[in-house]
DNA sequence: AGCATTTATGCGTATATGCTCATAAACAAA
DNA sequence: TTTGTTTATGAGCATATACGCATAAATGCT
């Protein structure tokens, strides 16, 4: 038998392990580029990918693994796939690391105080 | 020559490598259990091996990689290295989506009670 | 139906990274 | 110095994944 400290350790470790896959999703800077486009209203594909410069097929897989996750919603009009982000605690936190990225990058070289305005913005 | 809007473009995407590197941090179950066990208080590298259950030359790999990454601080002491985490946003960060996501685990499949726990010991 | 537009996906490739094994490096104690 | 303990790292491997190319799928228009 194993002992009662390894069933909440095994809870653990699946905790771990969609808590990683999580934060996977934000650990690419395509995707990032992608959410932030998608993060104020939703978008077509084809203007995430002239927004982010990515190409079309890279944009939509992004996008199908994000779907997929769960964290943004997918809506067909015609012709054209819309993409919203549909979950808010994503966004927050993406919104309140990159602020603080971009504060530390400023403070190691104030080129330019654009990096704070775009974290600011939404 | 560039269009005056590609700067801060280019100054976005900067930031989004950076930001994208962070969260790579966090995306694997192993430093997860590391980071878990470090931020607390300091330990030496073989008492997160004994915790983690993960190999020494991986649990050494991991710390120097996010010693590298600069959130954790080392400290030797004779024989022994310790570390912990000196990154006190990462903390909060990985504190709130790690209850969120025990929260989320626990509305599908109420099993037991004991994610909440530990998210909220710390 | 036929064609154009928008999006999704199969396939191959290049790269990154997590892991193990073995061993080196740093340090303490004898 | 020799031995033991703790940590770091080189080499190799297996896997994951981001990307591009080409093409299929879905839809609208004529």
């Amino acid at each position: 038998m194993a002992p009662p400290a390894s069933a909440s350790t095994d809870e653990l470790g699946q905790v771990f392990a969609v808590v990683a896959r999580y934060f996977g999703i934000l650990s690419e800077p395509t995707r990032l580029k992608i959410l932030h486009t998608i993060c104020q209203d939703e978008r077509s594909v084809s203007a995430v990918v002239a927004a982010t410069g990515a190409t079309q097929s890279n944009v939509s897989r992004h996008l199908a693994l994000m779907l997929q996750a769960g964290v943004v919603r997918r809506r067909r009009d015609g012709n054209m796939v819309f993409y919203r982000v549909c979950d808010a605690e994503f966004v927050e936190i993406c919104r309140s690391v990159c602020l603080q990225i971009a504060s530390r990058l400023d403070e190691q070289k104030p080129l330019k105080k654009n990096l704070l305005h775009f974290a600011a913005q939404h």
